[in-house]
RNA sequence: GGACUCGUAGCUCAGUUGGCUAGAGCGUUGCAUUGACAUUGCAAAGGUCACAGGUUCAAGUCCUGUCGGGUCCACCA
């Protein structure tokens, strides 16, 4: 063995014999039990994070079972990642001066297609880097026609039997990014806005109604005034009009309990395009008016000087506009929370738009009762009680976007009858009226929509019987971030596809966040490269230290020291291995040990024997239980602290003299003890293992 | 407003169903060792396990409350 322990000298190569042994293959004719994992597919549009490399709990795992005499499959992809690589191409395309308008569709298609495949390369390179022992025969991508065929077919039963359906609506649009997202996409900012108090004439003349809105500009769009119908300050103005200021229309002050009497005036404007309490309150009272905003942000309809103008100039033209009328009542401090879009942070613009639905309600109803009777597990109760909690609160699913970047929805629009049809295939003729040129939905599918098949697209397109052996697969590891987007909706809409559950056991891990506690982003200068760590330290100081000691599912601190006390460790494993190989030297001719004859160590050799089958009960235990954290540190533990530090201590001048039998002994348990450590720190246990037996330990 | 989670040594964290003098890594102090490893070994210092009650023969561990940190969801004209 080489004198000082250096990962970066063996890992690539040792990987790459691993690859070429087919060590990472799986036979799906196999005898044995199946153990499968579909890897949460990264997106292609950026390099690996620290995120992915908590995929080592997956390595982990699989590894684990392939040593226990599991046929297993751990199955690699890339996800296409629609607005998420929509978006990140964008600002490619910003620091050349471009834009995706100077595109037209295909071409912008095409170039994301490139920049996605190049990424794609490099992200998988990275993969390998990690160690993990991911079946690259099996490799998909969410964009490979056969899976996407899968997911146009899941549509169109979806459509079919009732499950989805077309329905105009507002939606949360971001004007910049140019797409309508669905309420997960959503996140919540608080600012410190203004509360406007407006007076609206009455249109008797006998005085006016003051309102109070933080969004004046709506008011161009208003249909109504609304008050509580027990609110005694308005009881005499239920069913009489106001004037609406600036555009002069009258509108009518109607009554709802919907009204909070304590909030502001206790008066309130109605716009029904562009608030979502709104839109419910007029329509149940029949009333309308065309939106005033459009998708590009800009005012319209309104018969104003203000039509064109951006919503925020809008605005503050409208404002002034309302005091010199002397309508502007007042303006207070108020302390409000915007809806802003989850990427580019912008306040997001409810606006009516027609969308494609899925009903979730009845397959969210048959996911909970899937978990009910444990046909899932969580790793965590409070995970548990966490996927219940959100398949017991979700809406209806917006599954359109208006991007390019994903796969075409497969509804097509009967131009003659404005009617919509679902066709997987292209159809040659309308199916509608047979006649007219009719013509494909733009929008693409929410990328989640294809990620919540991935279990079985995966499985029913790479090898034939895949499907039958692997699935349902064995364990479903990711991020409990994701819980909501990928993982209950990969339950819903896996029950529904395949009439089995996806995975049958949800592992969920936390967040890795600097030492501060902090999210780690590069605008923070925080961020740990899992590639340069692994560059310095070794991929096993890197993996160690993403498990030591952390709780089950809880965010962990990352930081330098913590991965070079991991790194000691490997070294440690490298002498330990070293040691041995030196002293492996006969006894001296004519001596007791010369004839076989044991010394006094056999007390301590029995000693270590039955320690080490302690640590093993333990640590199988434990990795039955999916503590691994616990499991790694059992193994830990014993081969530093007892193995190292305790017998080969006592044991070493024993070992000098040539004593074979505690050579053997020794030799024996810090093989075994490899076997154990293997799944957390791959690279260093193999490396060793094979000076001795020759062998991987994968082949054993 | 609803829910979840955490508060254990200077720092970062483990602590499984309540059970012997509460553990680890890093850091600190002392000693040793330069023929496996200074990426080492031995030893030491350091914690009234946030606080206050309660259950129990026994509580870091279970229950209630308080304080403090974090997260998620809902509402917000």
């Amino acid at each position: 063995m080489e004198k000082t322990f250096q990962p970066a000298q063996f890992e690539d190569a040792l990987y790459k014999e691993w690859e070429e042994k087919g060590l990472f293959t799986a036979d799906n004719t196999s005898k044995k039990k199946p153990f499968s994992i579909i890897l949460p597919p990264p997106n292609a549009n950026a390099d690996l994070h620290l995120g992915h490399a908590m995929y080592v709990y997956e390595d982990i795992m699989i590894r684990y079972h392939k040593l226990m005499g599991y046929e297993t499959l751990w199955l690699p992809g890339a996800d296409h990642a629609g607005f998420e690589t929509q978006f990140v191409f964008e600002k490619h395309l910003a620091k050349q001066k471009k834009s995706r308008f100077d595109y037209d569709r295909k071409t912008l298609y095409k170039m994301i297609w490139d920049f996605v495949h190049e990424n794609r390369d490099k992200m998988e390179n990275q993969l390998r880097k990690l160690g993990f022992s991911l079946d690259w025969s099996r490799r998909k991508f969410t964009l490979d026609e056969d899976t996407v065929a899968i997911v146009l077919n899941t549509f169109k039963k979806l459509h079919d039997e009732g499950y989805v359906y077309r329905a105009n609506r507002l939606v949360n649009y971001c004007t910049h990014c140019g797409t309508s997202f669905s309420d997960l996409e959503v996140s919540d900012k608080e600012v410190e806005g203004k509360l406007y108090y407006i007076d609206f004439p009455l249109t008797d003349g006998k005085g006016s109604l003051t309102i109070a809105t933080t969004r004046p500009e709506t008011l161009l769009g208003d249909v109504a005034v609304m008050v509580h119908p027990a609110d005694p300050r308005y009881k005499d103005h239920i069913g009489k009009t106001v004037t609406l200021p600036i555009v002069g229309r009258t509108i009518p002050i109607i009554a709802d309990e919907y009204v909070d009497p304590e909030f502001g005036t206790g008066a309130v404007k109605v716009t029904p395009n562009h608030d979502f309490n709104d839109f419910a309150i007029a329509k149940k009272h029949n009333l309308n008016h065309p939106p005033v905003i459009g998708f590009d942000g800009r005012m319209k309809n309104t018969g104003t000087e203000f039509d064109g103008k951006k919503v925020g100039p809008a605005r503050e033209g409208i404002v002034e506009r309302l005091k010199t009328d002397g309508l502007l009542k007042e303006i207070k401090d108020h302390h409000m929370v915007v809806k802003t879009c989850y990427k580019c942070g912008r306040t997001l613009e409810p606006l009516p738009l027609e969308q494609w639905y899925v009903k979730v309600r009845p397959l969210a109803d048959r996911a909970l009762a899937s978990i009910e009777k444990g046909d899932v597990t969580f790793n965590t109760p409070a995970f548990k009680n966490r996927a219940v909690e959100w398949l017991t609160n979700f809406h209806d699913w917006n599954i359109s976007r208006q991007i390019v970047w994903g796969i075409q929805i497969p509804a097509y629009r009967c131009i003659s009858k404005n009617e919509w049809f679902v066709s997987v295939e292209p159809p040659s003729k309308c199916a509608i009226c047979s006649e007219c040129t009719f013509e494909q939905d733009t929008d693409t599918f929410d990328t989640w929509f294809s990620s919540a098949q991935w279990p079985f697209t995966t499985l029913k397109t790479t090898q034939p019987g895949d499907f039958d052996f692997f699935y349902s697969t064995s364990v479903m590891e990711t991020g409990y971030d994701i819980l909501p987007w990928w993982v209950c909706r990969m339950l819903m809409i896996g029950l529904y596809a395949t009439d089995a559950v996806p995975f049958k056991s949800v592992y969920l891990h936390g967040l890795v966040r600097d030492i501060k506690g902090q999210k780690m982003s590069k605008s923070k200068g925080n961020v740990i490269n899992p590639l340069e760590t692994i560059e310095k330290y070794g991929c096993d100081a890197l993996r160690a230290s993403l498990v030591f000691e952390v709780g089950d599912g809880a965010d962990q601190r990352l930081y330098d020291d913590k991965i070079r006390a991991m790194r000691n460790f490997a070294n440690k494993i490298w002498n330990i291995g070293r040691f041995l190989e030196m002293n492996k030297t006969p006894p001296p001719p004519g001596t007791p040990l010369e004839r076989g004859e044991s010394g006094t160590s056999e007390a301590m050799l029995k000693a270590l024997k039955k320690e080490y089958e302690d640590v093993k009960i333990e640590y199988h235990k434990n990795m039955k239980a999916s503590k691994f954290s616990a499991g790694f540190g059992v193994a830990y533990e014993f081969l530093w602290h007892r193995f190292a530090d305790f017998y080969i201590e006592a044991l070493k001048q024993d070992l000098k003299d040539g004593n074979i039998s505690t050579y053997q002994a020794l030799e024996e348990v810090y093989l075994d003890s490899l076997r154990l450590l293997h799944p957390f720190v791959p690279f260093v246990t193999d490396a060793v293992y094979k000076q001795f037996c020759g062998k991987c330990i994968l082949e054993t």
